[in-house]
DNA sequence: TGTACATCAGTGAACGCGCGTTCACTGATGTAC
DNA sequence: TGTACATCAGTGAACGCGCGTTCACTGATGTAC
């Protein structure tokens, strides 16, 4: 019995093992019930058992390990997105299925957005920077992050001759802006009371005009 | 002299005169400086040259504090979508009027998000409920809301004839998303390190495409 | 025009909270011999 | 196969911080007479 505090769960051994990935689970918890401000090293090492001071054996600072669950939020995003991929049947329309391939990361997004409010936000919090968007940390199982994921389907979108080459370059910024700005509305906004019917919906209808308007 | 503490700003009065005022004014620059998370009771006393507690003679609690201060930003957004109009020239082509009031719309969102982030943070933080977005507390020296504002370009838009009637239910969410989603990337995304003239040129892109998505 | 008094805005001390971070330490582990 | 020892993950106590909120209070104000 190691546990001079009685709230502390147990431990057989004297080394935790895995710390950093316990604190890493920890803080994803916290940051999935009450965002990126929840994330806070104290009840982190509490949740992993261990001491407050333990977490700096792993993590140089809070901000660290706000980074570390920021960049787990994202590919948590990634396997959303994939996800929707992964249940895109098989076409043999090359046109269609490049349409549905846009449409499905679009709609894996949102979808992220809706079920994880709070991990959404944490994956983009003003404190983390997004200009590594491509960081491998933030990639999902397919090893490409939601950018890249993104940008997959635009590619694909020209190569089927459904995009105009020369409107290809930072369309990836217009596609991404529509939906995170739909996603955004549809946690905090006026959109929030609506079911998953009615976003799907409208996600359904934001998409059409994006590939319209492109 | 009724300083007991050296560093509060001094007074003349024991009343302060108008301490509502002051712990608003007080709170805004709190968010302009650190976005929600900065708009803290104490320091906005502190700036009010007042003791911690006597804010509770004007707000139940922070809460309520940071709810004012919120709408305080929204309501500055809505002045910068104003500034926004009154620089549209007079135009005697009634569609390109309404297309021009529509676009001016979005482009003074944007320029307000850049210009002062953090309020645009502290505008849509998740703490406030944004269902209630036609809140006259939001509204700007217009009188409008920026939703409101957003609608009134679109009702234009169907008069000028430039949006088929039937579309014209739910535009403003599409609209809306695509615009927002674009400031959020300008602020803290991947567009964060474009200069003013690129911003601008990537909004256009974004307005082209919600135009002809329509 | 003068005075007693009710009102209530602002005071200041205090409370408990949870946080990040530091430090000298302890004790399990695995390696070198 | 056994033992000494270096390593370093985790301890626990302590620090200072700023916060929100409460409470009995004080004193300027404006109103009723």
């Amino acid at each position: 019995m190691t546990n001079a505090h009685p709230d502390r769960p147990s431990r057989t051994t004297y080394r935790h093992g895995d710390l950093h990935h316990a604190l890493l689970t920890a803080g994803l918890e916290l940051a999935r019930d009450g965002g990126p401000a929840a994330v806070v090293l104290r009840e982190a090492t509490r949740r992993a058992g261990v001491s407050p001071s333990a977490a700096y054996r792993h993590f140089a600072d809070r901000r660290a390990l706000l980074e570390a669950v920021c960049s787990a939020a994202q590919s948590g995003l990634a396997n959303a997105i994939q996800d929707a991929l992964d249940q895109l049947p098989a076409a043999n329309d090359r046109a269609a299925a490049a349409r549905a391939h846009l449409r499905a990361v679009g709609a894996g997004y949102v979808a992220f957005a809706r079920a994880e409010p709070n991990l959404f936000r944490t994956a983009f919090s003003p404190s983390e920077n997004l200009e590594r968007a491509e960081s491998p940390a933030r990639a999902g199982r397919s090893g490409m992050t939601p950018f890249q994921l993104l940008n997959a389907a635009l590619d694909d979108l020209v190569e089927a001759g459904e995009l105009p080459r020369e409107r290809r370059a930072g369309a990836e910024f217009l596609a991404w802006s529509a939906v995170h700005g739909l996603a955004m509305l549809a946690i905090d906004g006026p959109l929030r009371g609506l079911g998953p019917a009615q976003i799907r919906g409208v996600t359904e209808r934001l998409l059409d005009m994006v590939h319209h308007g492109l």
